[in-house]
DNA sequence: TGTGGAGCCTGCAGCAACTATAGGGTCAAG
DNA sequence: CTTGACCCTATAGTTGCTGCAGGCTCCACA
């Protein structure tokens, strides 16, 4: 393949992405579909790297397929107001808020059963009240 | 239904859980199968509902379910040797240990994105400029 | 010129952990 | 004794991939 255009594998390799990953954010619509080779091959360019670049960093923030269709909507837009972007980051940063939270609780639980375990008596099992409500 | 027995609805409104999954989770053997009333109705305890809870919480936490079901022998087989249950809290609190740093390191992040948004237009947006290559 | 192997193609099956639907039975209030 | 909310089973669909089968394309090396 040229210069020019990228094939999925270098497309994958440049986005440490798997190849039938791609192939799939093509499917659902996430990532538009690239030209093609005379042998039917994908021809992709740089437009299409710093997509799947933006798609896959989301991802790995633990935004959902959906949200980061959203967020990719709204980034074409550029003269509108960004809230909304705002409002999907602070959405899913008050998630993971909330989750840390939790686990430092079951985090302390734990402990505790390994520390009474040190001491040589039978640990009283806390666990289940620690997370019920 | 009588006030010791609850409705499956009842559980599921008590553990913000849906019906559907709560039946899932017998199926698999995660939740014991409750008796039934002479309508074939389930009619669950308390015990049910604070192991739902348990159960959905450490999903919310990313727990999958083979973890919560070592997290709920651990819980009911208190009596066991030491070692065992210490080895198997380690673990565990190895694991949590892990999800609080990834979620921490996530935080910062979102945090990051967000603090430098300052309400402008999405041209000038500094999350999706962060979720760009 | 041809051949080997890496890489590409499509389509489909499977995974975890649900979620929804169809088609029916139960229960309590009015 | 009907009505509507609730329950039952069984089965199929969802999300976000991942892996496979069976076949085509490309290019370097002999």
């Amino acid at each position: 393949m040229s210069a020019q255009h990228l094939a999925i594998g270098d497309l994958a390799r440049g986005t440490a992405t798997q190849v039938g990953t791609i192939r799939y954010y093509e499917r659902i619509g996430l990532l538009p579909a690239p030209g093609r080779t005379a042998g039917n091959y994908r021809a992709y360019g740089p437009g299409h790297l710093s997509r799947l670049s933006f798609i896959r960093r989301s991802r790995d923030l633990g935004f959902s397929i959906e949200q980061i269709r959203a967020l990719l909507d709204l980034a074409d837009q550029r003269d509108r107001p960004c809230e909304a972007v705002d409002a999907i980051a602070r959405a899913h940063r008050d998630e993971v808020d909330r989750k840390i939270a939790d686990l430092r609780a079951l985090r302390g639980e734990l402990d505790g059963m390994i520390a009474g375990c040190h001491s040589g008596s039978i640990a009283e099992c806390r666990i289940i009240e620690t997370l019920s409500p």
